[in-house]
DNA sequence: ACGCTATTTCGATGTTTCTCGAAATAGCCG
DNA sequence: CGGCTATTTCGAGAAACATCGAAATAGCGT
């Protein structure tokens, strides 16, 4: 994970209309949601939630699968462990902090 | 943690050079670091970093001490804490995933 | 092949962001 | 107080983003 990338997912979280599509498809588990479902829930325009989507796929926070005429979006778990490795990673590594006294002591 | 918080500290943390910033605090630790130092490292305008910053300030996610004339910077770990919290909370409420079923074989 | 539904692409518009240099402020220290 | 260093605020311009509606595409099912 390279500084870059983990800005663009940052940043493709950090619009609310995303952060929400992708706590919907984080707690919808590997069962994912449909695109209408998403679209449906939220109440915004079609192509505002295409758009939404696509950034959220080029960061590789998400996927998609085609069942029939729907897609079918699914949160990507590995790319989101490794993104909040990132944030943590190398915590303090200059001076102790609260984080790693905490993780000693457990 | 609300969607709108979390939504604003992800977005702050979602540009390359503020990302980089908040992780040379993070790096550093409890000592932080002076705007100065993070300037020279960066080589950026002074003016541009201050800018950055503020909007760190502003979600919380980075505080400020003064030291007579400069400026110490460091990372507020508990506000990280709970953003990742955020990430990971109520995740496959509804479906098992492959996060869940991790921290259940632990 | 046709029609239907689901979804994306296109084009446009208003808003926000990033970046800089110049000027202003903060606060120590002699 | 005067000057010095550190940092912020101001103002501006280019670039990126969010949102929408309309039109185009994808792909199943008959």
């Amino acid at each position: 994970m390279n500084i870059e990338q983990a800005a663009k997912q940052l940043e493709a979280l950090g619009n609310p209309t995303r952060l929400q599509v992708y706590r919907m498809l984080v707690r919808a588990g590997d069962d994912g949601l449909p695109v209408g479902s998403l679209q449906e829930k939220l109440g915004i325009a079609a192509s505002t939630l295409s758009h939404h989507l696509h950034r959220l796929i080029l960061t590789g926070l998400v996927t998609q699968e085609r069942q029939a005429t729907t897609l079918i979006c699914r949160a990507n778990y590995p790319a989101m462990d490794s993104l909040v490795g990132f944030l943590v990673d190398e915590c303090c590594i200059d001076a102790p902090c609260a984080v790693t006294e905490r993780e000693t002591a457990a």
